[in-house]
DNA sequence: TCTCAAGATGCAAGCGCTTACATTCTTGCC
DNA sequence: GGCAAGAATGTAAGCGCTTGCATCTTGAGA
């Protein structure tokens, strides 16, 4: 993977040498490690020499170096993210969240995507640990077990996001994809619905979309219908596919009165096609969502979709994911509340 | 060697201790040096000596330790990226295409972003460098000189990006804001109207949003229209104060008949509380925003705007930024072409 | 068979920092 | 004033890797 580096000579050499903690120690008058500890753990350290240090400190502009610092100390303060995209507008959010709360508590975050390939994924799963990272924050639960395995060998304390489910054993932040599926779904049924569809992303590698597909059958089942009868189109994430997947269930001869997307950005997708065809929404058929990002507020009619607490979740993702760093804490599983945000494009179906 | 390893008394689960080139070394009953150069330059090792290497890393499932190695070589093939937020879908695209192409060349990226707060900024930047980032990328000009010395100092190539400016000196991949700005009210002149008025972003450290702004008026002035006159509304980068912005605007006596958005966002937020006032668009003002997010299409109406190519930019960025790491190159001035797209917000003003 | 350059490999000196342990200096107290 | 317990500081051993230089092979040409 790694491009040999050319060795190509820097264009010049620095003026001034970067300063070390021998330089600081030098004008200081002390040895490198009293000006470790003035920097680090400055209770340890008589008042007046740690003020001199300090000034030593300041007039070179010293900066520690971090790969010292982590090879001596074997820790690294900073934490890996691997994505399926920063593209999408929830994972955008749940990162700026997960960054600013690092940030305040001392940690960088190092991210990566690997659009939606476990290869890929793995591979950037590795390099984050090579390069120390001292926890890492993954997407859903299913990946290979010899990832975690490896995880485990090398002592990196993992939490997974964006999922929350009971049978899964690792440590994790994240919400019921499953009941907050069937929680929708069951509004779309209230009103009326009986033929329903559905429109999802890819759902190999991705356990979010497995288990939005089981709620809505859940709730299917739970209101005495037949599940076997749900369509179900898989696409890929984006909104053209979200429109074609639209126009496709809307061509057939048994039209869905409901649609049910597995996110937002195939429900806007759906919306902006079927105003395009000139079909009717909610009049000649209803469109839902999940995620409640911006644009389900902004199109027009706003969606009906499941809101996630991302910034939240990405909050509270870096505060747990530090507490098992520093070994506060064992596991944990929180499960975030989401909520069915009815909007107007979802009606009842015309009679 | 290996005995220390468990010398401490931490809650140490790890099974098998992480392996080093020292135990592959002595797998392969080479010296570390060969081990290391089998792995970062094959060609200067025997054929077979290089196969048994192979194996014994296979066979440890060795991986190199970046904090080692950073100190070593002084290379980390880390690149630091400091933006104002990640929240904002123009730089997550941007930072996607960015983190597509580093990953392709064996980079890795850091990010952080400071929410528009120049402290932070300058915090961050540190940070990076101190973290052997090889390179940064940083939003815009604008930033206090000292920074640029210390980076210079430290020997960081920096890339600006999103802005294309001649008169600044600093490597640079981005376009032309003012130009940009212009083209667009130039349209929205050559439409009729007269009477503009503009909802920016926060000038403060920011010289896209002055840029644009200058952008404005030139067009005004091209135009023989007064500047002067033109009503400019500052206000945070977010949706709803675009629409507070809006509604400012047009409960003065003087209302414009063309608002023109520093950017989709506010646009978008404008043309919301526009059809919540019942104000119709383009009817009884027209809308323009900057950057063509994907929100620019899915409004109603659909917005004008400049299109911005900022997948392109994100992968030049990285690009340039790496021969410049390398120094294969000594600065760059990339500039971008934007196009202005005319869409339904905006419309000719009532006669 | 001998020579010697080129290629292959090994040796060992760091890179800048943290930290266990050793040493020296202060105190408070009798 | 003397002494022991702390507090303050110093000493030096790594952390795992890269790389300049030294050393050893090898094989072609003489």
């Amino acid at each position: 993977m790694l491009e040999n580096a050319k060795a190509v000579g820097k264009p010049l050499k620095t003026i001034r040498p970067i300063p070390t903690l021998e330089d600081v120690a030098e004008m200081a008058a002390v040895s490198t490690a009293t000006v470790s500890r003035s920097l680090n753990s400055p209770e340890r350290v008589g008042e007046k020499t740690r003020k001199r240090v300090m000034e030593a400190v300041e007039k070179l502009g010293y900066t520690p170096n971090f790969a010292a610092q982590v090879m001596a100390a074997k820790r690294s303060f900073t934490i890996g993210a691997v994505l399926p995209t920063m593209e999408n507008a929830i994972f955008a959010r749940g990162m700026q969240a997960f960054q600013e709360e690092l940030y305040h508590r001392g940690y960088v975050l190092l991210v990566s995507s690997f659009l939606y390939d476990p290869d890929i994924e793995e591979d950037q799963i590795r390099t984050m640990v090579a390069r120390g990272a001292d926890g890492l924050l993954l997407i859903g639960h299913d990946r290979d077990p010899s990832i975690y395995k490896y995880l485990q060998n090398h002592n990196v304390p993992t939490l997974v996001s964006w999922m929350y489910n009971e049978a899964e054993p690792h440590p994790s932040v994240g919400f019921d994809n499953r009941k907050s599926m069937a929680n929708l779904v069951a509004e779309v049924i209230a009103k009326g619905h009986r033929k329903l569809a559905a429109i999802v992303g890819n759902k190999q590698h991705n356990d979010r979309v497995r288990q939005r597909i089981l709620g809505m059958k859940d709730s299917l089942r739970a209101h005495g219908l037949d599940t076997s009868s749900l369509e179900i189109v898989e696409t890929p994430n984006d909104i053209e596919s979200g429109g074609d997947s639209f126009e496709a269930l809307m061509s057939k001869s048994h039209q869905p009165t409901a649609i049910i997307c597995g996110n937002d950005v195939l429900a806007v997708g759906a919306m902006r096609r079927a105003r395009q065809l000139n079909i009717d929404v909610p009049g000649d058929v209803s469109v839902t969502g999940f995620d409640d990002i911006e644009l389900a507020k902004i199109v027009d009619p706003p969606l009906t979709t499941v809101h996630v607490p991302h910034q939240e979740m990405g909050r509270r993702a870096a505060g747990e994911l530090i507490s098992l760093i520093k070994g506060e804490t064992d596991a944990v599983a929180v499960n975030l509340k989401t909520t069915v945000k009815i909007r107007a494009s979802l009606g009842s179906p015309k009679s």
